[in-house]
Order: structure tokens, then C-alpha cells, then sequence
DNA sequence: TCTATTGGGGAACGATCGTTTCCAAATTAA
DNA sequence: TTAATTTGGAAACGATCGTTCCCCAATAGA
């Protein structure tokens, strides 16, 4: 008897892990695009056959939604990792935008944001994946304006900074670079961006 | 006989006129996308049958590259016709920025930007609409380096500021906007990041 | 052991895709 | 007039799409 988790539920167990399906799904969905991934291609990448594609989920459009929500929760817990190293507020945001910049370019800026994405190409057709785009959206916003609160708090940033017009800006400096990102400029580049966008924090 | 016009070439004279129907097929390509935009869906929106689509555009691929083609003249043309009543540098790259704001939100926010649209679907795998995408992206980018420059040079923006680097930052204001506005931000959001984003200037 | 249930995988399905073909209509050149 | 050429438009084509079906394997519970 199994201690440690609830009994099996009956039927055949299955014989990969949903999450690594998914994080293969992510790669096809990121490059081509919600349209041009086919499930040809994706049960290829997920190294499923199409029936069992279809046990583990209802359609195309639920592979897609569950997958985004695996992108959102890796990303999510990438950036806050990267966020409890910072010393300040201003500190914090730096690294916030040098986490999109990071992103932005070379093979992860050609793969590209699955939340940009989804954004271009679902968001006017489909209310659920709108959705989605807007509460991953609000959420950047509100961890930026959070931010730059706790930087006037601690001193790193001027008190005179408006937290809910820059964010805005800065939530819109990060949705840039995705885009640029897609057509691969440099490093420094993209870096480059940050420091001067950091100005907007003085 | 016409003396104004070269003589007509052989053959039945078409019945449409290319720039008239490749305006509807932007409005088409900019919503749904170039792979959820069906050939069915563009001839009916273009007015034309499958046939006749064909006679005057090699393919699918072709159509949204005229289209592409037409986007950019239609843009540039109005961009530059707000820039011509911009009374210094500072004032030009603040009416550059609410060019776009303007666009980002409400119906043609919703519709989208085809040159963001073309980056994020079709970059990566077409390198001829890749192209397209940096060649905009870099004549935007050079356009406000030279109104900062002027700017510079007028008195209205200060010297200290680096043109190159706040034109990578204002260029991903812009095309970040572009994303954003897909799910509707309201007008004022869209207008405020541009005066933040103005700040940059100082 | 028997039944119920679920997953794996490949073959098959109807729908739709982008494209071509075909024929009538409209034009120029001879 | 006639031939050559091009367009308009509808019908048809093969390919591919997303999805379902079917059969076998693997598991739980009785």
C-alpha cells in the first residue's frame, strides 16, 4: 500500500507526465504560434499519439490554454526567484526588466512570449485566452507599481515617481522588447533598453 | 484614344482596384492573423471571388505581403503628415508617441498592428516578411533618433540625453502599446504612457 | 478470475484549407 | 472579323487539418 499518496484511481495509469507534455507543447506553441501549430506537430514534439493526445486533453484549444498556464507558473516562479536576490526596490525592478531583456533576445527571443503571442493572436477571438492575457498583464503591472513602492519606502527611488503611470510605461517597455525580441537583436541591445528606461525611476 | 494614361495592356481591364481591395484584406490580416485568415474569409472581405484573387496575387503569402506593403505606405503617410505640423523636435517625437497611442486602443487597438502581428506569427520561420519587420522597425527607430536629434539642436530636448539608446526604449514603448491595446486598454492609459514616457526626454 | 475503467496508438473521418481548372466575358491588335 | 490575351466567377482538386473510433494493454475492485 502506497503511504504517501491517495489510492489510484482505477483504469490504466499514464505513462507520462503532464507537465513535461506541456513543456514541449510550450516550445511549438511559442515559435509557430496558436494557428500554425499543428497537432501533427505538437503530438510529435509531446512524443504522443493523437488518441492519447486527446485523453489527456478535450481539444487543440486546451492543450494550448493548460499550456500557458504551465508557461505562466514557470516563468512566474523564474522571475520571483529572481526578484528575492534583490537588495532595494530599485533594485528589484532592474532585475525585472533584465529578467524580460534576458528573454528578449537570442533563441528565446525568436521562440518568443507565449503571453504576447496569445495576446496577437487569440485575444480578439476568444474571451477565455483574453482573459488569461489580461490577469498575466495586470499582475506584471501591479508587481512593478509594488515595486516601485517599496523602492520610495526603502529610499532607492525618488518619492516624486508616480508607481501607477510607470509601471504602465514600464509594463509597455517589457511587452516591447518581446516583440523586438522576435526578429533577434543583440544582447547589449536589449540591455540597453533597461538602463535608459531605468531613468524613468530618478 | 486616352492621352493621359500609357496605353491599356491586352486582355480584359480588371474590374477592382488593388489598393482598394488590399484595404480590406489589412483589416482582415490585422484581426485574425495571417493563418486564421482563410482565403474564403478574404475574398469575401475583398469582394472578390477565388479565381480572380488568384489572377492578381500569386498566393496566400503574396496577398499578405502586398498587404504588409500597403499597411506600411497608408502609416507612414499619415505619420508623417502629424510630424509635419510638430513645431520642434520634442513636440514631433511627443506626437509620434501619441500617433501610436492613438492606435492602441479602442477598435484599432483591437484590430492590431500588422507589423507586430507579421513579427510575432511570421518572423521566425519567413525571412522575407522577417525583412519587412526590420526594415520598420528600423526606420522608426531612426525616425525618432533624428526628431530627438533635432530636438537637440532646437533647444526643446536636453543634450545630455542619449538618441540612440532612448530611441531603442521609445520604440519598445511603442510596439508594447501595440500588444497592449489588443485587450482594449482605455484611451487615457494608452495617452498616459506617453507623457511618462516623455520624461526620458528631459 | 472477472468486470469496469482508463490509457496507448494507429487508422479513419468529415471539414476546411489553399490552389487550380474551366468557361464565358471583355478587351487589344491585326 | 478574327486571334490573342486577360479577368470574373464557380466548381473541383488534393492535402492537411482537428477529431474520433477502435482495439489492445494495464490497472482497481469485487
Amino acid at each position: 500500500m502506497d503511504i504517501n499518496t491517495a489510492t489510484r484511481p482505477p483504469g490504466r495509469p499514464r505513462e507520462f507526465e503532464i507537465e513535461e507534455a506541456l513543456d514541449k507543447a510550450i516550445v511549438v506553441f511559442s515559435e509557430r504560434g496558436y494557428h500554425a501549430a499543428s497537432i501533427s506537430e505538437l503530438k510529435d514534439a509531446m512524443g504522443l499519439a493523437a488518441g492519447s493526445l486527446y485523453k489527456a486533453f478535450k481539444d487543440k484549444r486546451a492543450i494550448f490554454l493548460a499550456s500557458f498556464d504551465r508557461y505562466k507558473q514557470v516563468r512566474n516562479a523564474l522571475l520571483e526567484q529572481e526578484l528575492a536576490e534583490g537588495e532595494n526596490g530599485r533594485d528589484k525592478v532592474s532585475r525585472m526588466l533584465r529578467f524580460y531583456a534576458e528573454a528578449s533576445h537570442g533563441a528565446s527571443g525568436r521562440r518568443g512570449c507565449l503571453v504576447v503571442g496569445t495576446a496577437i493572436e487569440l485575444a480578439v477571438y476568444d474571451a477565455e485566452a483574453a482573459e488569461r492575457v489580461d490577469r498575466s498583464m495586470a499582475r506584471t503591472e501591479a508587481m512593478i507599481d509594488g515595486l516601485i513602492r517599496e523602492g520610495q519606502a526603502d529610499g532607492s527611488i525618488a518619492p516624486a515617481i508616480d508607481p501607477v503611470t510607470t509601471a504602465h510605461v514600464l509594463l509597455s517597455v517589457t511587452q516591447g522588447l518581446r516583440v523586438l525580441g522576435k526578429t533577434g537583436p543583440n544582447r547589449d541591445r536589449a540591455f540597453s533598453v533597461v538602463d535608459t528606461a531605468m531613468k524613468l525611476l530618478d
